[in-house]
DNA sequence: TATTGTTATACTCTATAACTATA
DNA sequence: TATAGTTATAGAGTATAACAATA
């Protein structure tokens, strides 16, 4: 059966399509993906220490300096003192970061009212259920490695 | 309506765990995504010449330099000379690289059977319409732009 | 003149290993 | 002794600009 096979290059043009206006935005505000990223994890949890960063991202500690460094010159974030710890830093967004957050979030907003305007709602419901069941296989897969 | 956020929130999961699990097949056969775009690509086309890939992967053609250095040194390709035109070359697949397509086409062809599996036809083909209806949201989306 | 691919140069993201300062 | 973050080093992907060979 060929569904299966068409079904699968739906969602992947789906996905490379929803890649491909990710990255306009962020040309348009001038900031990269891994940047975008750190920002995001800092929006919803924010001030962090370099190493937490290194651990939710799941990346190295040394590629975290590297970020943290583009978003200091670029002005988006500060490093500041931590209370306790005279090792470590927390990194904080500024006002220009938090704004930029802010617009991600409307962005977001928007092309989630956009995407699935012309669905009536059973539709919805039974894309939500399906979206589940393929993210439960997905989930299944990977979790028989690592 | 939160609705549309969850749907979003969902669709973007899957698109993360997707990019997770091709990873995961990537570092398997010790190769990098934009090297096996550019391999599928080839499997695909045929015999190319470097100025094509360029403009089919819409990167510079400095980088597929770096590209097809990459891959003739790992013996997945080949430069062979242009039959007519001496100053390109066709870039051309190797039995490696050709069976590093068929196990790239298997690896497709299992998870397509395996993600879907557990849906009903009718489930299949409503999600495979409310995709086309994001799709085309999207191309909408990206044509208002370039 | 225009095109093909390369050399030269530079920036971002990524990693590991060694090191400093602190815990 | 272990942890936080940096310096040192390296490699992949990306780009533009200048250049050689060929069309």
């Amino acid at each position: 059966m060929s569904r299966d096979q068409d079904l699968l290059d739906r969602l992947l043009l789906v996905t490379s399509m929803l890649a491909a206006d990710q990255e306009r935005f962020q040309r348009e505000h001038d900031l990269t993906g891994p940047r975008v990223h750190l920002l995001w994890h800092l929006g919803t949890t924010g001030a962090v220490r370099q190493a937490d960063l290194a651990a939710a991202l799941r990346v190295s500690p040394r590629n975290i300096t590297g970020l943290v460094d583009g978003l200091v010159a670029s002005g988006h974030v500060r490093r500041e003192q931590h209370p306790t710890d005279r090792r470590a830093f927390l990194v904080t967004l500024t006002a220009s970061g938090t704004a930029f957050i802010a617009a991600l979030r409307r962005q977001h907003r928007d092309l989630a009212r956009d995407l699935f305007a012309e669905l009536t709602d059973s539709r919805r419901a039974d894309l939500l259920a399906s979206l589940d069941l393929v993210a439960a296989r997905l989930a299944n897969l990977m979790g028989e490695e690592t």
